[in-house]
RNA sequence: GGCCUCGUAGUUCAAUGGAUAGAACGGCCCUCUCCUAAAGGGCAAAUGUGGGUUCGAUUCCCGCCGGGGCCA
């Protein structure tokens, strides 16, 4: 299937090949076809005339009409111009009605898949060890997540990779209180609250007793030097870690291709470092090792330079210490070339907060002096804040988990299931609860720009009525109750159309017009990494389909009439299941 | 101090340089003898400020004011 937009962009590029002739400026390749954002302009437009005109020296409105008058009759739309040279296109509602069988037929639903597909390592979610998820965790777990659904279903290969942190000085602290203060009962009832709490305990009595960081450092030393105790005790500590954030995980449906912490590199930093300088990337300063500025870059782009007292100044990379301690960017150039030796990734994308974006800067800018080429993506995110508008930090007290969100959550949902459906058998109400809950979170999180911050508020977040999972859910759960009034059987048939799709009442027009935009919301919402893009058009398409359901009755409908709304609302519940899918959103069958 | 980023209805968020700036919550009016009212239909309500580029600017550029971040 080739969507709309694509089918008129080929239109367009020949009749203005044909108006044009000689005067068609080379560098430009096909003109793009868009929705409208009011219908009253048609269901698609194009700017083209307007953006050539200056370019060929025409009047736009003059090349607009010709290019119409050299298209001629489209069976698929009617064409006009308005305003100072847009090209609005109208689509036929029999059009429509051909696509809408075709997307039937169609198990994509008219989502093209990516002209190449690319070996993709995605890196997010990335907890501590020994420290529980919070909520400053949620952005970048759900939207990796759903990258990975997306780009998958392009047609990509993808690695989800789980890029814990499990080596830190703060296993110097966990070590010794491992070994001092560790309660065993605690740590079998809940392991990563048991070691969250010996962490603080110890951290609370390092500032009282100076003395006893040094006992801290010393463990940390003794570990990294391989000591057979320490050693295992950390092992253990990721094992009762993993274990905890399994059941996080599990709850939210996401799940991961690998697992390759920090800690994994570590025997890989050394020759890292020795290479870096061998090849004159890194050199010596003070003792630590540093990569400095190469040049490449114009002053204000380059990520190691920084205009300071009227001039520029070095800010260089450091991937040695002089302790001949490692740091983050050592690590992440190791990481960064494992991926690109062992996976043979095309691209790396890291799902990480904006204030990191210097670092990446760093990095892949010395994958660049390195030789290393590879499509490398900071996929930021902005912060959460409190009510405040202040950085919602976990400080000692305010610190809200992650759990206690998504149990939350699922409560909440549980309490208006309890209220709407009271009859439903218990084990179903819990499902549903479940899957309300946690759509919830996932769909708030998702419906904002990923770029901008957002303030935490449990009553937005949560919230089960309006812009919400929800509501997709809901509209999904009409759709079923109707089959199952009709008689499930018929829902196998409806495959093969009985009788054509006929769209006559402008809320069949209006669902199946949005209906016919899934194929292009899916890939533009992977181009920019933008999953706010596909939520708003679910939350369209739901209220599309709601408006219908309101309007036209299905069950009182006359044969063809019904037969053609049936169509309509499995497609829409197909489009509505595959979509939020990729949000990672489930959808139940009652609510 | 330098750099980055953000300022949109009362509130929380949208808007590849496009036409009369969309939603949700909250507020005010309607709609359940009718396929799930977790819904539908209405009403009121916003681009911090001053310039510039453009046929057209919430969007791009510059100045100012204010929030946040990164670096020192």
């Amino acid at each position: 299937m080739t969507t709309i937009p694509k089918q008129l962009e080929s239109r367009l590029t020949e009749a203005f090949r044909r108006v044009l002739g000689e005067a068609m400026p080379e560098d430009y390749g096909t003109m793009t076809v868009n929705a409208s954002q009011d219908l009253r302009f048609g269901d698609y437009q194009s700017n083209a005339a307007m953006v050539l005109a200056k370019r060929v020296k025409m009047n736009p409105r003059t090349l607009a009409m010709k290019v119409i008058e050299e298209m001629g009759n489209l069976s698929l739309a009617t064409v006009e111009i308005a305003g100072p040279g847009f090209i609005n296109f109208r689509v036929n509602a029999d059009y429509f009605a051909q696509y809408m069988q075709d997307m039937i037929n169609d198990e994509r639903l008219g989502v093209p898949t990516a002209e190449t597909a690319k070996t993709i390592v995605i890196d997010f979610s990335a907890p501590n060890v020994a420290k529980p998820m919070h909520v400053g965790h949620i952005r970048s777990t759900i939207i990796g997540d759903t990258l990975v659904r997306l780009a998958r279903f392009m047609g990509h290969t993808v690695i989800a990779d789980n890029h814990i942190g499990d080596w830190g000085t703060q296993f110097g602290m966990i070590l010794w209180g491992w070994k001092n203060l560790l309660d065993p009962q605690a740590l079998d009832a809940d392991p990563i609250e048991a070691l969250l709490n010996v962490y603080k305990e110890v951290n609370k009595r390092c500032k009282e007793q100076p003395e006893l960081l040094e006992a801290c450092k010393a463990e940390l030393v003794k570990l990294q030097s391989g000591d057979d105790e320490n050693i295992s005790i950390w092992k253990r500590c990721i094992e009762v870690t993993k274990k905890g954030l399994d059941k996080i995980y599990n709850q939210l449906d996401i799940h991961f291709d690998v697992w390759l912490g920090e800690s994994f590199y570590n025997d890989a930093l050394p020759g890292l470092v020795n290479q870096l300088m061998q090849q004159g990337i890194a050199r010596e300063s003070d003792g630590a090792v540093c990569v400095f500025s190469d040049g490449f870059h114009k002053p204000e782009d380059d990520p190691f330079l920084v205009y300071k007292n009227e001039e520029w100044q070095s800010v260089p990379a450091i991937i040695r210490k002089a302790d001949g301690a490692f740091l983050y960017a050592t690590t992440d150039l190791a990481t960064l070339d494992y991926r690109m030796n062992h996976f043979h990734a095309d691209s790396i994308w890291y799902v990480v907060g904006a204030p990191q974006e210097k670092h990446f800067k760093q990095i892949f800018d010395i994958e660049r002096m390195r030789g290393v080429t590879g499509d490398f993506r900071h996929v930021a995110f902005g912060s959460i804040l409190g009510k405040d508008r202040h950085p919602f930090k976990t400080r000692d007290g305010e610190t809200v988990s992650l759990q206690n969100v998504i149990d939350e959550a699922i409560e909440r949902a549980a309490r208006v299931v309890e209220q709407k459906s009271p009859d439903m058998p218990s084990d179903e109400k819990a499902h549903v609860a479940q899957v309300v809950g946690i759509g919830a979170i996932k769909f708030a999180e998702l419906s904002q720009n990923r770029l901008s911050d957002y303030i935490f508020d449990w009553d937005k977040m949560l919230s089960l009525s309006g812009d919400t999972a929800p509501y997709l859910q809901n509209s999904y759960v009409r759709v079923r109750s109707i089959f199952r009034k009709i008689g499930e059987k018929r829902i196998p048939q409806q495959q093969t159309a009985p009788s054509p799709v006929q769209l006559n009442a402008a809320e069949e027009l209006h669902l199946a017009r949005m209906l016919a935009r899934f194929g292009e919301v899916v890939p533009a919402t992977l181009d920019d990494c933008r999953p706010n893009l596909l939520a708003a058009y679910l939350y369209d398409l739901a209220r599309a389909f709601h408006s219908f359901y309101e309007a036209c009755p299905v069950l009182r409908a006359e044969e063809m009439i019904q037969s053609s709304r049936l169509a309509l609302c499995d497609l829409t519940a197909r489009v509505l299941r595959c979509g939020t899918g990729l949000l990672g959103i489930e959808m139940p069958d009652r609510m």
